[in-house]
DNA sequence: TCGTGTGGTTGCATCATAAAACCAAATGCC
DNA sequence: GGCATTTGGTTTTATGATGCAACCACACGA
């Protein structure tokens, strides 16, 4: 089979990570889904992609742990798809696209919105990496080590 | 046209940054030359991708001026792929890919290498969104808000 | 009951991707 | 210089993914 290569067994995180999230659509949804929709239709109307591809989407987003379905919510018999703990957490990832988008895009005026700290309105600070002690990391200042030592006491 | 929808004139930055990185590969490229590789049959060898793929990956991200063409290095005629600012500028959001399946991989198992400081050895710690002040922001205490003078452009 | 809106699925046409074959220039070896 | 090999791709061809439109099932309202 030609199939698109699948990260699922690789070992780098960041493969794996695109694995599920790394195709042109699920990101934004996760973002709209950030923003509180909901429904399919909402989905659909603001993302305008068309209603195959969400639905595939959605149900990959569900397989991967991402979305969940839930039955309501304002009374209706339809179904939500809501963000679990884990889709949530893919909030740091949008907001570094988001930061890279701001400093380094090409045609910055051509960028509608800012993320700003809801208190102040001020926008917020760039991601930085920092060491445990909280010392900032530049990149060179990192490196990738192999993991510990898996116990793999079941067979 | 049936196209595969770019995302080039939208205005949300999300969507922009994934219109340059978002395909399959073009962030495992960056990975790699974050790392150091330079060269065609480097990554075609470590990523184990299709010449074609990588060809056409590797000027799409040159185009997007992520990666420059550099004339050698090690004195040989051949032709070296290297990172512009813009490229290193992605590194948080390798970072941000990375941490996401470590807290939340399915078969954390299964992920070989941890990001660690260079100089202590010890994991980096979690990308955390902070206000200008430095408080420390969830999603909740983050919107999106106009940007705020200049005009603007397609929805 | 009919009509409509919501939430999809099904069929094509087209595009992108993958694997392998092919090719040209650069290099190594003699 | 001559020849095989490596490097760095392009071309070819098969197949999977995407996009659009049409279709369909169910819920809801009149």
């Amino acid at each position: 089979m030609v199939k698109r290569t699948s990260f699922e067994g690789d070992s780098c995180p960041v493969a794996r990570s695109l694995d599920a999230l790394g195709d042109w659509w699920s990101l934004l949804i996760i973002r709209e889904a950030l923003f509180g929709l909901r429904r399919f239709g909402e989905f659909q109307s603001k993302l305008g992609m068309a209603k195959n591809i969400l639905s595939a989407r959605l149900h990959s987003l569900v397989d991967h742990g991402i979305l969940e379905t839930a039955p309501a919510s304002d009374g209706s018999a339809y179904q939500e798809y809501v963000l679990t703990p884990k889709g949530r957490g893919t909030f740091p990832i949008l907001v570094a696209l988001r930061q890279w988008s701001e400093e380094f895009d090409d045609h910055p005026e051509q960028i509608a919105t800012v993320l700003v700290d809801r208190e102040k309105g001020r926008p917020v600070k760039k991601l930085e990496m920092r060491a445990e002690d909280g010392r900032l990391l530049s990149p060179a200042d990192a490196m990738v080590k192999p993991r510990p030592a898996p116990r793999r006491r079941s067979a």
